[in-house]
DNA sequence: TTTGTAAATGGAAACCATTTTCAATAAGGA
DNA sequence: TCCTTATTGAAAATGGTTTCCATTTACAAA
């Protein structure tokens, strides 16, 4: 549960202070509008959303942006193969928990799911530990995702 | 193992034709380049081995045939996030197996893994089923990429 | 073999998400 | 309030990929 409902200054401000970043209002509107967000942003569509409530936002700024707060670890950036990059929250900073993805390769909708992740995180862990040793390679991340046609896709065809 | 070892056409000869296309010099040519390739070619790669037994190739040509080949699933398309696509021959095209990946974020190394592939397999197949079912979502194909970094850049860092 | 026709081609231009450049601005400690 | 330096936005650059279009080619039919 994110904390700052309204009463001290946001969460997320003392962890930005502490990388030696300031505070501004394009990042504050930035922050917001992932926070608000129940989908995954482009940096066109956060542009588009902070540009409301602060029009001298660029989209220069948007970029950076992002890229220090997936530098941070407050945000993943994922590719679902549309030739642009999505943002989203991680966990932890939102009710989300963490989870995978379908994206439909029809109508580029994407859905977060959270079955089987248990047991997707155990064959990772599994996994992650004999990579490492085998290959010594030091795994830091990974990616899950299911490509496919979505239930209304499916029907249309 | 492919057919096809200086004897009759090659083997994807037939499936070519079956989907309508022609066969010309150009498609010979990038078909063979994925052939001898022991790793994962991007468009530019491709167009550079075979311009230098055909050097009446385009890029575009490249990317066009690229395209017929995933689409006829005869290749597969992989993107490990340095900005550009790479191609692989599709199993069974070649003596390769099933395999995943491991990325370096650093050195931008990939390396093909088969470890874990079966229990990798049997989650995926119990998830593919239990998904489609609670979202009735059609999968079709599925990505499971590790970032991290290589023995090499690990002991450099 | 010759011919007809649609498919295929290459080069140049367009596209488009992202990055770089640079002069102007603003955050925040002193 | 003042100073220093990070941050900013606009415009230009970048670079992989796609589109355009006039020309060439594969190959089926004659
Ligand atoms: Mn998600
Ligand atoms: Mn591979
Ligand atoms: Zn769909
Ligand atoms: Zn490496």
């Amino acid at each position: 549960m994110p904390r700052g409902n309204g009463l001290g200054p946001p969460w997320w401000h003392g962890r930005f202070r502490g990388c030696g970043y300031k505070i501004t209002l394009g990042r504050e509107a930035i922050l917001n509008a992932l926070i608000k967000a129940d989908q995954h942003l482009s940096a066109e569509d956060i542009y588009q959303k902070v540009h409301t409530t602060y029009p001298a936002i660029g989209l220069t700024t948007v970029y950076r942006t992002l890229e220090i707060l997936v530098n941070m670890g407050l945000v993943f950036k994922f590719d679902f193969g549309d030739g642009r990059a999505r943002y989203e929250l991680v966990e932890g900073s939102k009710k989300s928990h963490h989870h995978h993805h379908l994206v439909c390769t029809n109508c580029k909708r994407v859905i977060d799911y959270t079955d089987f992740v248990d047991d997707e995180i155990g064959l990772l862990k599994k996994t992650e530990k004999g990579l490492s040793k085998k290959y010594s390679f030091e795994i830091t991340n990974h990616v899950i995702q299911f490509y496919g046609l979505c239930g209304q896709c499916k029907n249309t065809k």
